[in-house]
DNA sequence: GTCGGCGTTTTAACCACTTTAACAGCCGCT
DNA sequence: AGCGGCTGTTAAAGTGGTTAAAACGCCGAC
């Protein structure tokens, strides 16, 4: 009874771990560690007394004191970009994922809603939204490419404090962190194939901007550049280019070319979109006079006239491996070495959109 | 030099404010207040050399301090269903209000992706995500309503803790916390004026599950009546039973019904959707045959075909009123008093679903 | 008797600051 | 010489705990 005089305990204050050891009759310490879970070393009686009074005092632990004590606010720091299907299902399996770990995740979101699905990030907002993360002290960082590029600007500090990062959908050689991609060489292997066994031969596809940030995009036209060549089918790549929006332009433009493809792959479901548009404008029947095969599996693909044959990216198992990643570097409190990049496989999903080419 | 003697300072460890007075040759106490803005009673000069030996140490404020000292932790916790475009839109605005105000939004997620877009909560699932939003010691909540209705448990919690909580698309005359709704009164009036316009006299209206934590649901069937009544057009209202997924089936019903309706209104574009897989069925054209008017302008309503006319709900400004709402609150540190239920405006956007009534 | 052990308390230090009060050194001015 | 003002310092208390070490009271066994 020295030190720590009871305070006034105006009933509106909410109640302290000093309440809960008194109504107890026990003291500070003990509440402490029966509520930490060291029940050991007391009798069941007393564990039981505290345990009763923390629940009628409404007593909770406070995870501030813990992170101050510890350095550990059992919390992650998730940057991502406006959410579209995809973005949903990798934060879900993030969720789920930490969940289980009893972390929580704190999601921020980078841009602009208006300016799906690709923008270029506003540095002053991502800076901010950084430090506020940083501010709480956050275990680790789930990342989406571009910030984590664009704000390597961090990059000293979050290895000074051992902040683990892990990157989603970004691989290169000179990582400086964690990876989980999905496997673009199985994933193109799959769309060869099946498109090599519809009899199609004159085969287009539309990449993506590919810029440094998305490593996918590369990876994924040459993915298909190789499981072309290796299956025996012509590929003609256009890229949209690094400026703007011009999948539409550039579906356009694939779709005058002489011979015409029997087959259109788009790096993701949205160029998949612009396709549909530009058949409709030349008067092409999908699938007939021309198949489709879309990335990502996002969520208006089903729903598309005809339903989109797409590579499902597994959303979800990307999202849990992403979490379980800084949770390992978390526990082990390791950076610095050895990082690993974690390849996800993907699945072809068959709608519509493709059927047999035409005999020609 | 007395307490506080220079521990190791190895260079591993992330900078202690000690570090920073250490290094700018001044007094704890002095860097503290400089750091935190008070200025005041200090020379130009050693402000400047505080402020620069934090930034060439990389300190930063750690806010689960000042989150221990003052009990707010400039943290708000957002509860919400596994997004469509309408929370995230609503999502969207949160974040920029709460960030306006150096404010983190923590966004957890009830639910569960494939049971999009409505479904019952888990009840263990929830609890135990509140827990870690409170033991985060946030100071305040955004809720979704299914949510906020079935942890009423910790209702009592909240209260003696002072957090203040606004729900989302929920309005009670019993309520117990502020709330953002819809104008739903002036949205229906909004569509019982276009078919009317439009010569429409037969209109049909499916409703959404009624159930407890939707009433909006109520509220926009209401006012529907209301509006058509007021406008002298016939309504015929078909609710959704509260087990499940039967809007396809409702809709078919619908179409059977004689005379036909000419126009059918569903509570939401989900339905519209299930709209126009039954007229399809039907053989009925839309516009032609049948017009559709939506709810909320969800992402998918634009590239449906027809595109769909459909009620606008200014998702964005209710996130951001909701936040407004919160930091209110907080500021106030009052609660329990004038629960306040602000109504946001809705537009209607009008697209390819909704032509002029055939003359009968 | 006293020793050992169990169950518990006391004490102190620690986490990273914030805040307040008291006070001190120095300058210029009267 | 004395005063006030400016620019700082020092010390102490507080935030809500956690943790380790040492001590204490009581019981049964020897």
């Amino acid at each position: 009874m020295a030190n720590r005089v009871a305070r006034s305990r105006s009933p509106g204050r909410p109640p302290r771990l000093q309440d809960v050891a008194e109504l107890a009759g026990v003291s500070l310490g003990a509440a402490s560690r029966i509520l930490r879970g060291d029940c050991s070393s007391f009798s069941e009686g007393t564990s039981e007394r505290v345990v009763a009074a923390a629940s009628t005092l409404g007593w909770r632990r406070n995870l501030l004191v813990s992170g101050m004590q510890t350095g550990k606010t059992r919390t992650v720091g998730v940057v991502i970009p406006p959410y579209d299907s995809f973005w949903i299902g990798v934060l879900a399996g993030i969720h789920e994922r930490l969940g289980q770990a009893d972390y929580l995740p704190i999601t921020v979101w980078l841009g602009d809603l208006d300016h799906m699905p690709h923008f270029e990030a506003d540095e002053s907002q991502g800076i901010g939204l950084m430090n506020r993360l940083l501010d709480r002290r956050v275990d680790g960082l789930i990342l989406w490419p571009p910030f984590g590029l664009a704000y390597y600007h961090h990059a000293r500090e979050l290895q000074d404090r051992t902040v683990p990062v892990v990157m989603i959908d970004y691989h290169s050689d000179a990582a400086m962190c964690d990876a989980v991609t999905t496997d673009e060489a199985a994933a193109t292997r799959l769309v060869a194939r099946h498109l090599v066994d519809l009899g199609h031969r004159q085969v287009a596809y539309i990449s993506s901007r590919e810029v440094a940030s998305q490593s996918w995009a590369v990876e994924r036209r040459r993915g298909l550049e190789r499981a072309c060549a290796a299956a025996g089918i012509r590929l003609a790549v256009s890229k949209l280019n690094v400026a703007g929006d011009n999948a539409l332009d550039v579906a356009r433009k694939v779709l005058r070319r002489r011979p015409r493809p029997s087959a259109i792959v788009t790096a993701t479901d949205h160029e998949a979109v612009d396709v549909y548009r530009a058949a409709a404008e030349a008067g092409l029947r999908i699938p007939d006079d021309l198949a489709v095969v879309g990335f990502a599996d996002l969520d208006f693909a089903a729903g598309l006239a005809p339903p989109l044959t797409t590579v499902r990216q597994r959303a979800g198992e990307i999202g849990a491996r992403a979490a379980a990643m800084v949770l390992d570097r978390i526990a082990a409190s390791s950076r610095g070495s050895g990082y690993r990049d974690v390849q996800v496989k993907a699945d072809l999903v068959v709608r519509g959109s493709t059927v047999a080419a035409r005999r020609t």
